[in-house]
Formats: structure tokens, sequence, C-alpha cells
DNA sequence: CCAGTCGCTTTACATCCTGTATAGTGAGTC
DNA sequence: GACTCACTATACAGGATGTAAAGCGACTGG
């Protein structure tokens, strides 16, 4: 037939128009404008439909975070990173977040943010993030020769280092991902020894 | 007279009050919970009072901000540290700033949060954070001997790796903030080199 | 081709929060 | 002892989040 699964590519049409214009508002509007109403309006779309999507402001917003890792495409990159030595794969894979960090810039800060005020989408983007956590994990296994600390101390370290935050806080140079990129590999390597 | 200035004393007194009550609300509510009216509850106080005092839920977020440079007390650090060695002072300035986010963590993690997604709040805090910038590249310049990067980098750098955010990725570490002071120390100095 | 499903729309409603206005009270002031 | 003024009590407007109910209409399966 057809007219197969075109319901279904309708309403996955309407659920990435709503996330789209979720992200940029985000990205361009302040916290307070960031409204059901007026992600609902650039969508096209009524306000009740994005709560029968979403069911919640929160809902968006995990929604959001969902697409967003699907975009961050970084399941790859231990598969990219495996023939490679431990020094190679460390500035690779530090060259990938920091351009993903810098590519999203403007929609992870508020999202970011948000997490320090709220548990629950804390809760989501740590929940996110969890991977990064053993992929690091993994590269400071195989970096470490004679780390300055405690093990769980360098990992720390590794991730806050290589966490949005610490590359938001960069200021100006953050608008370089290459340049950055450079700067936090060293900050990395200097705490593996 | 024996009644002077007690008027005065009150006003004092019931602004502390309304801050103490912010502090304590935001430092263990939701921000979805941090409302006027809990605040003014809290206080023992009307909303109106609240109001009053602060003029908008802004303003009083900022008379919180003001209340907390008061409490960092970073003013005297700056002669402190004339008398000692480059190094020393880098590792003292590196601890009390430890410190201090430490001390004020629950308070700081909403408070920078929303500064990611609300400009103002944002501003409010990068202004009260300016200090900071000075202070660290007066320490940039005494540090630095063979820099690896950039002396605008090795600055931004600096100010990222010492910032809150990313003591406050730092996870369990940041529980023991002289432990973590080693560690940003460690990194500042990688940095100048 | 036709009856049924179901996502979307319209409309309405309850609830909560911010911010403003107003009149009154009572302690501190001169 | 009259005055000032911070605080209270109360009421109101505006806007945001969520929920409920009924109708429309395109896609679906037979």
């Amino acid at each position: 037939m057809s007219t197969a699964g075109r319901r279904a590519a309708a309403i996955a049409a309407t659920r990435r128009g709503i996330i789209d214009a979720a992200r940029e508002l985000l990205a361009t509007q302040q916290w307070q404008r960031f409204t059901v109403e007026a992600v609902a309006n650039r969508a096209e779309v009524t306000r009740v439909t994005v709560y029968n999507q979403f069911h919640s402001k929160r809902g968006l917003l995990d929604g959001v975070l969902a697409d967003l890792t699907d975009r961050a495409g970084m399941d790859q990159l231990l598969t990219d990173t495996q023939d490679l030595s431990a020094g190679e794969a460390c500035a690779l894979i530090v060259r990938r977040t920091c351009l993903f960090w810098h590519s999203e810039r403007q929609l992870l800060r508020p999202l970011f943010g948000l997490a320090g005020a709220d548990l629950e989408v804390a809760s989501i983007l740590t929940q996110r993030e969890e991977w990064r956590g053993n992929q690091l994990r993994h590269l400071v296994r195989r970096l470490t020769t004679e780390p300055p600390f405690d093990q769980a101390d360098v990992l720390a370290g590794v991730i806050a280092v290589t966490s949005f935050p610490t590359y938001d806080a960069l200021g100006p140079l953050a608008d370089d991902p290459a340049r950055a990129a450079l700067l936090v590999n060293h900050l990395v390597r200097s705490l593996t020894g």
C-alpha cells in the first residue's frame, strides 16, 4: 500500500517540529520566555498537543535532551579510538567533546543551568552523561603512568575538566573549539602524569 | 537618647531575616518551590514586605548575591598574598577559593545555574565575579615562566579551572575542599608552566 | 470503500505565582 | 503628643502550568 506509515510519519514530524522549536527558543530566548505556549506557537501547534506529546514542561526538556544525545553521536567514538595510542585517543576524545560542547553551546547553557536548580533535570542530565564517565574511566586507565593523585581523584578531575560547565567558563576561548581542545587536552595530560 | 537607631536596626533585621530565609530555601528546596511567598513565610513576614525591600524576585536574588560577596571576604586576600612567593600565593588563593565554593556550595549551585538561563542573573553574577578575574590576572603574571599557551589562553584556563562550576563538577572530591584545592592548584600550575 | 482509530484543535477551567494598589496599625522619632 | 514609616491584611490583574471534554479529519485495516 502506498500510504503505509504515513500516520506515524506525521506524528514523528510534529514531535520533531516541537523539539526543534524548543531547541531554538531555549538557545535564543531567556528562560522566562521559554513557555510551553511559545514553543507551541513556533512549532505551529496547539499547546495541548505539546502536553499530549511530552506530558509536561519537564518532559519536553527531557525530549530535547534525548534528541541532543542522538546528535552527539559519541557511540562510534569508542570504536574509533581502539586502534589509536593512548595519547592520540585522548586528543581525539577531547577534541570531539569540545566540538560538541561548542556546537550546542547556546542550548547546553540553560540546560546545565537548570540542572543546578532542578533535581529532576539534574538526574536526567547526569543519566545521559553517564557514558562520558565510563568513557573517561577507560581513557584514564590507558593513560595513567605516574599520576600525582589518587586514581579516583584523577578521574574526578578529568571529568570536571572535560565537562561542559568548564568549557563554557573558558569565555572567549570557547569560541574556538580547536584551540580550547588543546588547552583541555593539556589539563587532562597533566592530571594523568 | 537611648532609643536612637532602633528603627533602622529593626529594618536591617527584617532584611537580614528575609535574606537568610532566601538562602536557606535556595540551598534546600527546588527552584520550583522557591517562591516569594515561601521566603516570606520562612522569614515570618508578609509577601508585600519582601517586595517593599527588594522590589522583585530578581532583586531578592541580587540581595542574596550581595550578601554572599560580603561573606566571601576576599578583600583581604590581596594583602595577605603580597609577602608570599608566587607559588605560595597561588596555593593560598586556590585554597581559599575552594573553601568558599565548598562552604556555599548548595547556594551557589542554583545561583550559577540560573545565570545560565537568565541573562540578568548572569550579568549580576559576572559583575560580582569581576574581582576574581583581576586577582587571577595578577597571579598569572607573577607565576608565568614558560607558558605552553598564549597569555590570554592561560588566563582563560585558570579562570575556568578555578571557577565554581568546575569545582562543583569534581563530584565527590568537592566534599573535601582541601584535597580538591591540591588538584586545582596542580591544574593551574600546569597551565602557567 | 467504509467504519474505526487517534492525533490534533478548540474551548474552558482550576491552580499557582508574580507584581501592584490601598487602607489601616503601631512602634519608633523629633 | 503629633508625625513618620515599615509592616500587615486584603484584593486584584496578568500570565503560566496542567487538565478535561467534544469535534474534526486524515490515515488505517478489512
